[in-house]
DNA sequence: CCGTGTTTGGTCCGTTCGGCCCATGCAGTT
DNA sequence: AACTGCATGGGCCGAACGGACCAAACACGG
């Protein structure tokens, strides 16, 4: 199609073999049609986390560029399940907003690299290349909160564990409407009860009333809203 | 830069001066790469409303390419502007989730055109050249919608009026983690009157409660979770 | 077997929330 | 001038909420 463009350190990529997953097509062309151009392959693109699994394990890509939020299968868990079954593939991750919890969370299922959608064609391709060299690369900003996260964890406490299952049923009543009598009603306990896990919520979640929970839980993930 | 891409209609666009604006860069950049190899030109970019307001009318583009959610000022306002003082530039919308609401507004506001993220760049150059010849272009599906919104208005209610100005302040404060007597503190009003707005946000979002009315909020783009 | 975590439940207390009534003033519009 | 919408307030009340304690039952891994 096109004549290769004159880039700097396009000839320096062996042929990289690129798999993308993005659930909005626009994001997807932009990146394989300037990717392409900076020299990569891109040998598949999916359209949620579960295409990505399907694709990584019969196209054997040597990276995979995976959007955070996905449907079907959103980007974390589909890295996790990646990398159960490929050790060697690199795993990149993207998402609209810097949050450090599923950029704790990224890290821990695997992924190699995580930029924020606000950054360069070209700081993607460095990322690409480096994540190909077996480094892990992060985007300007996220080190340092990352940086800051394993000083907090290697402190004593630790702030923001997983949301249990069934502190997620309760979250997840809470953001479809109901009130904690309510959630008390559908889940057959007491209310007493749902306020203890509300507690434990805001706690984990570093919220102080059940919006702010909500909001959280939505930011990263745990709940969909209707 | 480049040579231009022996592409199909591209000789057809007799250079359409177009304007971008999408806070994230990743998007901005492939979509100028793809445009200007479609035969467009990109004459500007711009980081969020506020730029899109001040570059619309220091470059005079043909077609103004606009992202809803951004920083400062949302898609919707800024096109609301940007309509005010230049009746003839067309204006294509571009968003991540078919909101019927925000698509309403986003009309309203003077938008020809209203695309999801989730279509091809073929799709989005229709659509501009579209636009550019005076007609107005949805995403595939929105027309339903957009009709039965109509069909709708003809009925007789209003289920879902606009917030107002000072309603969407107290809920970005709500959504942003205050309680009533915070925002009273930080809009130097009573907590009565905050009681008010929400009362009447209540009414205007179909919601009960705070939690409902940020997640109603956040679903139809009015606040942008922090 | 003991510790840890999860889920279930309790009491008490003060604050917040949402609904209900109401009023005043200030803009536009008709 | 009258009407409508918006923003600003008041008081009252009952329900809901969140915190500060606590405790029992169960499962699971060391």
């Amino acid at each position: 199609m096109l004549t290769p463009a004159p880039t700097t350190a396009a000839d320096a990529r062996p042929s990289i073999r690129l798999l993308l997953a993005d659930d909005h097509r626009m994001l997807r062309e932009g990146l394989r049609h300037s990717l392409t151009e900076l020299g990569f392959t891109v040998v598949a693109e999916a359209r949620n986390g579960a295409e990505a699994v399907e694709l990584a394990s019969s196209t054997k890509p040597d990276i995979i560029v995976l959007d955070v939020t996905m449907p079907e299968l959103d980007g974390v868990e589909a890295a996790r399940q990646i990398r159960a079954t490929n050790a060697e593939v690199g795993i990149v991750m993207l998402t609209m907003h810097a949050d450090q919890d599923v950029l704790t969370e990224a890290i821990r299922a695997g992924a190699n690299g995580y930029l924020v959608k606000d950054c360069s064609m070209d700081e993607i391709a460095a990322a690409i290349d480096a994540v190909a060299l077996g480094e892990t690369a992060l985007s300007p900003g996220l080190a340092a909160s990352m940086l800051a996260e394993v000083r907090r964890q290697d402190g004593s406490n630790q702030p923001s564990r997983v949301i249990t299952a069934r502190e997620e049923e309760v979250l997840q009543l809470i953001a479809d409407g109901c009130s904690t009598p309510e959630v008390a009603e559908q889940l057959f306990i007491s209310q007493k009860t749902v306020k203890n896990h509300l507690a434990s919520i805001y706690q984990k979640l570093d919220a102080r009333d059940r919006t702010q929970a909500v909001l959280q839980a939505v930011r990263m993930g745990i709940v969909k809203l209707s």
